[in-house]
DNA sequence: ATGAAAGCGCTAACAC
DNA sequence: GTGTTAGCGCTTTCAT
């Protein structure tokens, strides 16, 4: 209560008990070889002295900080605010918590976090950085703590992960546009370096186009950054080129481009059609709505803190790489037969 | 390297040296006392081993996590992300970690998660709980470790907070749509038990009101939650009211009223005036843009972490409570003269 | 079912 | 400048 009260230590309890520290720490932990009557004794006195074990003790003792480490590139993007709600809620189902850093600008710092969380003695770490870089690749192949990538995916399916099927998720989208008239679809998409953008959605957008006998142009590719003046200006090179319909990457970008064809007077999606990729709930307040990939954002966060307790507890895990369903959202952006 | 490495201790690196344990540590935490030849011996040893000190270890040695805990309401929602980015970049300057929660629903929680911060010895809380039950705020004032409200108000002023003057900030608006004309002007809230709310928006409205000599009716005033669809039916209830101006306090619910009543047919800015709060991304997204009081969101986070540092590090602070400035960005759905 | 005691890896007096 | 050593608060054998 009094602010300069010294903090009860389990030697405290264990005295005002008349037992040892050894029985209160069972008391403590749930271990089911004490007495009934002194786990009763113990527990008074501790209710009574208000005593919380020290949790950084019992890490350097124990080896279990209980903790886990959480590396996102940006901590304003709803797309992994969403994402970290679903790792949230599951690491406090197992009585996780979670240290939250993210990606700071500048070389090395994905290794300069990944080393700090070590160093806190995290029990493991979710991973959700859109790229990697080849030296902390492989020390998190080497690492004594399990990393799980989330939303992200090794292309070498070393490190666990857990994410849709994006080169299917593309694939789909742009066969759906195609269906519905389109011959020269844009492909908008964030970093081409991160697997993700440069393999994946390439990949499915190819494939797409190749099994409609469409010749792939990589002038219809459109590499930029995730927000809503990129997308203007996206679309300003775009809307020359007889571009018809577009594929973006990110919702914040996707809602850039859209606004800007319709301030400029284009209909949509008659003349323009637009399908984005997050389905956060930009695509529900932008007009018209976006049609939208779902990624299941809450549920890849929560299985890949579910696959993590696994991995934390050596329990086996079935599948490395979990590939999660996706839906796809169809809204005002597209002409939907 | 290898997987099945023991960790290197300080141990390690003392004995490799040829020093103590006291000069490695020196040299970690650049205690001036080390002789440079010394100094180098050890820091190579140092990179040699890869030693990477244990930080449980140093926080129960030094009683000093370098951690803090950040409590808040909700994972997904945009504002508080912005909020806890400017957190992570002034905590990340000051080298402390984030310990993230966020309040569950069910009772007690908010008091389960202090606990739980307090056990991991965290050395400071920032709290971003729009509300808080009397029992958490008794003992966040005699607690042992500083806590900082940001974005929230205390009442009592007994703990430390940033924020803005939400009072004026909305004395201001409905100062201006009155000015433009507007005499039934709807207050459109969260919950009214927070004090942010109920106390101080409710206050700024009905200051501004009878400074105008207009009536006040609670008729105008909707308590919901923040959503689109609450914005919706927020929307149905007023528009046939002779309500033709509203100030909303949560972005998504505004575009959520925003677009209901576009898309019903309702010219906005000319037929009806809408102001939000939080000018988040959202405001640019909407069509159209939504004119907003400008919280310096990233502000706010990171000057109550800079305050929280000096709180924990004993420095004297002159204002318990911070008011940052404010700004009024008005976009598409007012009537700007 | 309980206690004694040896650490866990580090910091911080204190001594030299 | 540098080393010695006593903790920090807890868990975990190992006895009993």
């Amino acid at each position: 209560m009094d602010k300069s009260d010294k903090e009860i230590t389990i030697t405290d309890v264990a005295k005002q008990a008349g037992v040892s520290m050894a029985t209160v720490s069972r008391v403590v932990n749930g271990n089911n070889n004490v007495k009934e009557t002194t786990r009763q004794k113990v527990m008074d006195v501790i209710d009574k002295l208000h005593y919380r074990p020290n949790a950084v003790a019992r890490g350097l003792a124990s080896k279990k900080s209980t903790t886990i480490g959480l590396i996102l590139p940006n901590m304003g993007d709803l797309l992994y605010s969403n994402l970290a709600k679903g790792i949230d809620d599951v690491a406090s189902m197992y009585k996780y918590n979670i240290i939250l850093t993210s990606l700071k600008n500048g070389i090395g710092s994905e290794q300069q976090l990944f080393n700090d969380l070590l160093a806190k003695q995290v029990d493991g770490i979710i991973y959700m950085g859109e790229t990697i870089s080849n030296d902390i690749y492989k020390e998190m192949c080497n690492s004594r703590v399990p990393v799980v990538f989330a939303g992200a995916i090794d292309e070498q399916q070393q490190i666990s992960s857990v994410n849709i099927d994006y080169v299917k998720a593309v694939r789909d989208v742009v066969k759906f546009l195609i269906d519905n008239g389109n011959r020269k679809i844009a492909l908008v998409t964030g970093d081409l370096n991160s697997p993700i953008n440069g393999k994946y959605r390439l990949e499915g957008y190819q494939q797409a186009l190749e099994n409609a006998g469409i010749s792939y142009s990589s002038d219809n590719v459109f590499e930029t950054v995730y927000s809503l003046q990129a997308g203007a200006a996206v679309w300003d090179a775009m809307h020359d080129s007889g571009i018809t319909a577009a594929f973006v990457s990110n919702d914040l970008l996707a809602a850039g481009i859209l606004n800007a064809a319709v301030d400029s007077g284009i209909q949509v999606p008659e003349e323009f059609e637009l399908v984005t990729s997050s389905n956060t709930i930009l695509c529900d307040v932008a007009r018209p709505k976006m049609t939208s990939v779902a990624q299941p954002l809450y549920d890849i966060g929560a299985v890949a803190m579910r696959m993590l307790t696994k991995l934390m507890n050596d329990e086996e895990i079935n599948d490395k790489t979990i590939s999660l369903p996706y839906s796809f959202v169809k809204r005002g952006t597209t002409k939907n037969n």
